[in-house]
DNA sequence: CATAGAATAT
DNA sequence: GATATTCTAT
């Protein structure tokens, strides 16, 4: 029960008017018969998140400052608190310790940086797997300091200011499963993978071969809220585009004009949406509801994909990919398509169940068979990409990888 | 001006 | 290779 100041302190420094909780600090310390013990907790712990956070101090100018400040008086307090207890002559060092720790790990490049930036890089991303201060683009505003070589280059490339349309942008994260660490593995895991671990989610983690037709009943038409439960943190959090995305972030106010404001707007690239199959799927399905690759636009693709970030480019980013793909497998010889890639090419209602919930109402209305379509009377089949082979090659999970090459037919 | 598709860029 | 962004035509 002794000292729990420097605990509840630490906790409101974070949130607080730094002048506020330190002068709350003080009083209390004071209150305390001034505790020296305590006062250098503090003033350690102080150090210890300035220490923290200097990776940061271009994203957290003003965390810095704040913190510096802190720092500052309280080394103040503390020649005090000594010469008191002590009653011994004053030792004018207040203001060097504090350079002198940042010293040892850099501090000079407030604003060259460029080739440090790998430094600062690393010990982010060493503190970005504990720490998560990362949210918003808090400070992104750095008046110049903003580096990113590439988001430089860009912007000095072209200035001309671009439509930022998604306004949706928070709120999305439908599903995206993609493991999409730092040097991890990428692309789409094994459905199999999906469910288990943490949340409810009756599902029932759904192996490959048991469920097939889920539940059809479309009751729910929710726009996609399936959230994989265990990926959640699959696509490199999304939680938010930031990092130093496009710092529109609308500075309430203009704040204060003294400091660090002008926000300067640079271009940054979206960040990456990544198609979990899940994803894909639904794309996919929607494809198909709009009879084919070929005759579906990005723009009915998505709105029948329901999916809530999904933006235009996006859809038709992925839809130029698929039709790529797709238009490498022509069904070679006329029909039975399918055997090829031994078994890779089953019918995608095998898949489709994939794991998730809700399901939507996806599954049903596929109205699979539609090949009929008649659209081709036995014309030639030569060209062969009238929609039934993009029905073939998208059937299954996401392998477009097809390797496969046509090789009876070459070009030319 | 909005959209689709192709061509590039990252 | 996968996405994003830009360019061009509609």
């Amino acid at each position: 029960m002794g000292s729990v100041a420097a605990e509840e302190l630490n906790l409101d420094l974070r949130s607080s008017f730094v002048p506020k909780t330190i002068t709350d600090f003080l009083r209390h310390l004071s209150a305390n018969n001034n505790h020296p013990a305590t006062l250098r907790d503090f003033l350690s712990r102080l150090e210890d998140e300035l220490r923290k956070i200097h990776a940061f101090k271009r994203e957290l100018p003003l965390s810095m400052l704040l913190l510096n400040d802190a720092i500052s008086v309280l080394k103040v307090e503390s020649q005090k608190c000594c010469r008191v207890a002590r009653d011994s002559p004053p030792v004018l060092e207040e203001f060097i310790p504090l350079k002198k720790e940042l010293g040892d790990q850099s501090e000079e490049e407030e604003e060259n940086d460029d080739d440090k930036d790998d430094n600062e890089c690393r010990d982010k991303r060493n503190w970005m797997s504990s720490v998560q201060l990362w949210n918003n683009n808090t400070t992104t505003t750095t008046t110049n300091n903003n580096n990113n070589a590439s988001d430089r280059k860009q912007l000095l490339h072209k200035l001309q200011t671009k439509k930022s349309e998604e306004g949706q942008s928070v709120a999305e994260d439908p599903f995206q499963t993609c493991s999409n660490r730092n040097g991890g593995r990428r692309a789409f895991m094994p459905f199999s993978r999906y469910s288990s671990s943490s949340s409810s989610v009756p599902v029932t983690t759904v192996g490959l071969g048991a469920a097939s037709k889920e539940e059809k009943e479309e009751s729910v038409r929710n726009r996609l809220s399936l959230l994989t439960p265990s990926v959640k943190e699959g696509c490199g959090s999304r939680g938010s585009r930031s990092s130093s995305n496009r710092a529109v972030s609308s500075s309430p106010p203009t704040a204060q004009p003294g400091l660090r404001a002008t926000s300067l707007q640079q271009t940054a690239r979206k960040q990456r949406r990544c198609w979990s199959p899940e994803l894909h799927r639904r794309f996919v399905n929607a494809l198909q509801k709009l009879g084919g690759s070929q005759a579906a636009t990005p723009k009915q693709i998505r709105e029948l994909m329901q999916v809530d970030g999904l933006t235009n480019d996006e859809v038709k980013s992925h839809l130029q990919k698929y039709r790529l793909h797709t238009r490498r497998v022509p069904a070679a010889s006329s029909n039975q398509p399918v055997v090829v890639l031994g078994g890779l090419w089953m019918s995608q209602d095998q898949y489709n169940d994939s794991s998730k919930v809700s399901s939507s109402g996806s599954g049903s209305p596929q109205s699979p068979l539609h090949l009929a379509a008649g659209s081709r009377g036995g014309t030639s089949p030569t060209e062969g990409d009238s929609i039934e082979d993009d029905e073939d090659a998208r059937s299954e999970s996401y392998s477009w990888k097809s390797h496969m090459n046509k090789p009876g037919k070459v070009d030319v």
